[in-house]
DNA sequence: CGTCTTAGTGAACACGTGTGCAGGGAGCGG
DNA sequence: CCGCTCCCTGCACACGTGTTCACTAAGACG
């Protein structure tokens, strides 16, 4: 591994002469600039950057907590992310949480001593836990889609109540009234929210609500079948379905079809997520739209412009858009 | 930032017995090394991994190249990788080259400047164009199903022959005789490879090739769709058809629905991958199942191994399986 | 021609950690 | 009491880069 002192000797000078040359400064004259880059050129020379972040304090780098890569949504999270970070001379570390508090922790430690200039969680799931640590680390943070219960953090979010009501409108105007919500587990921000914007539409359209048409999965397809089973298993089953989100209803149509029941003529439903898959199940999902690459992008920027010395306190909030596709239609009237 | 130093100066010892005493070393007494630790700890010491990277001239870490992160494929590689990686204490920068050779180029040139220890290329398509940059930085690279022209190169790949033969088999077992092959762009090592087990299926069967029943996609749905839709407006279309990935045959059903035709009824579907979503289409799609994630925990293991002293050249080959479901019948008599 | 400015260069130190080497003190044997 | 060994500690250097400071040589100006 070639450094600027082997340039310096080839180029017989010293390696602050090196540095500067590479660096274009106006301290070295233009002759020997132009030498030693054509040597720096000729052995392929490449700093180091740990060397250089050494000395600068910032290692131009990120880090990125998710519960699962592999899950569609974050991927293209960290799509727009890596992005953005990419185009600024960023390069961006990437770890799973799997959702287990333990290794939440253990990852965090690690970018801590990677000496990260700033972090970004994407992990739907909690983080309560650890956002102590992150305090403690005094290094810029976003979040995306996560609560923040922390006064220091910055976030983008999506305005899961609005979002949710707009679905729900959305097939009370199809003249649906039984109406049914697909949640995740219990107690995770997002949820409540999509939840509340659930029951806030039911309560403007004077539709009663009722609990029995509420079924939790688990934010993945094998729960929302099995959440959709009990409710088609009901002596009443709903008109309707909203889903937690794109994967729930995935499941939500598969358990659909065992029943040999059909969408839309049967039983309607809803996701969100705008997952690219909600274009390709049949029939194509009715859903609603997260700008997901477009967040991760946005929380980037955000982390780019703390780098810069703004500190204003940011607190994004897109919004969802309905797109309206096959899945849905007015109830059929004799069941 | 703390320092090894300022724990130094509150011991009131050098800073070479800070950092024997956190290495737990037995240069140095009992009662000082545990009065140091409790010091750390108090103060929150976390070691800085890039002053640590410098001296020991190993950054434990490495570099993962893709094309995007947001394939399904790949996400579950990587998956696997960081898994493996995050156990031995590897944390993984992550970048996309969006298939693009000059960002590709840009890629590699900033893991070597952070001086990764190793490389895994997920890169399904091409990468030859930087090979020789790989080569030039004398850094362990593992490449994950994809075409290795270098002899230092070590690899994971799936049996792509093999599996698109058991493939193309099965429908031949199933009673077709007119199958249909919609492959990627042209010319990229797997398709190439899927494409000779297709062939090499109707070879050993007496089924005579015909070169209008080959499509080429894009390895998208995109691409399936409009594939799929040339092949159903032949005079006489297929009864059948393989496809080269899932991503296709998602594109590919498609189509067929749009054509007013039903699977496997009227036309079977064969994909490639089994992408989870393969579970969920309807119907649920027949595919070759590779163990993607356990191919990222392999590449990753192969990086271990070198990084340890063995320098073994490993070019693993692993079978694909058949999965069959519903997307699969024997033909329709009448047509 | 002498002095002052300026351009260009090298020496030295810093960043945070690891380690070889020397040295000091205690304990022990002679 | 002397010398040896052993245990522990500190000094100094290294890793590769950036930057301040001092210094030299050349040119400018009076």
């Amino acid at each position: 591994m070639i450094s600027i002192k082997d340039i310096a000797r080839v180029a017989k000078v010293s390696h602050s002469t090196v540095s500067r040359a590479l660096h274009n400064s106006p301290l070295v004259s233009p002759e020997t600039a132009v030498r030693i880059q054509q040597i720096a050129l000729e052995k392929g020379y490449r700093p180091s950057a740990v060397a250089r972040s050494l000395v600068n304090r910032r290692t131009k780098t990120i880090g990125v907590v998710v519960t699962r890569i592999a899950d569609p949504f974050i991927a293209e999270v960290v799509g727009g992310i890596e992005e953005v970070a990419n185009d600024h001379g960023y390069s961006v570390f990437l770890a799973n949480s799997n959702a287990n508090p333990e290794r939440e922790v253990k990852v965090v430690h690690s970018f801590h001593e990677r000496r990260v200039d700033g972090i970004l969680v994407t992990a739907s799931r909690v983080g309560a836990l650890y956002m102590p640590l992150l305090d403690e680390m005094r290094v810029p943070t976003v979040l995306i889609n996560n609560q923040h219960p922390g006064e220091f953090v910055h976030s983008v979010m999506i305005d899961n109540p609005a979002a949710s009501r707009q679905a729900t409108e959305h097939l009370i105007g199809l003249g649906h009234r039984r109406i049914a919500y697909i949640g995740d587990q219990f107690g995770f921000q997002s949820d409540t929210e999509r939840f509340a914007g659930y029951r806030r539409a039911l309560e403007i359209a004077d539709i009663p609500f009722l609990p029995e048409l509420i079924a939790h999965g688990d934010g993945n397809a094998e729960g929302g079948m099995l959440a959709m089973k009990r409710l088609l298993a009901l002596p009443e089953p709903p008109t309707a379905v909203f889903c937690y989100n794109d994967m729930s209803a995935l499941g939500g149509l598969r358990a659909i079809h065992a029943h040999g029941w059909r969408v839309p003529e049967d039983i309607s439903v809803v996701g969100f997520d705008d997952l690219f898959i909600a274009s390709y199940t049949s029939p194509a999902l009715t859903t609603i739209s997260q700008p997901m690459r477009q967040m991760g992008r946005m929380a980037m920027e955000i982390l780019i412009k703390l780098f810069s010395g703004l500190n204003s306190k940011t607190n994004i909030k897109v919004q969802g858009q309905l797109i309206t596709r096959e899945s849905t239609a007015p109830p059929s009237l004799v069941h």
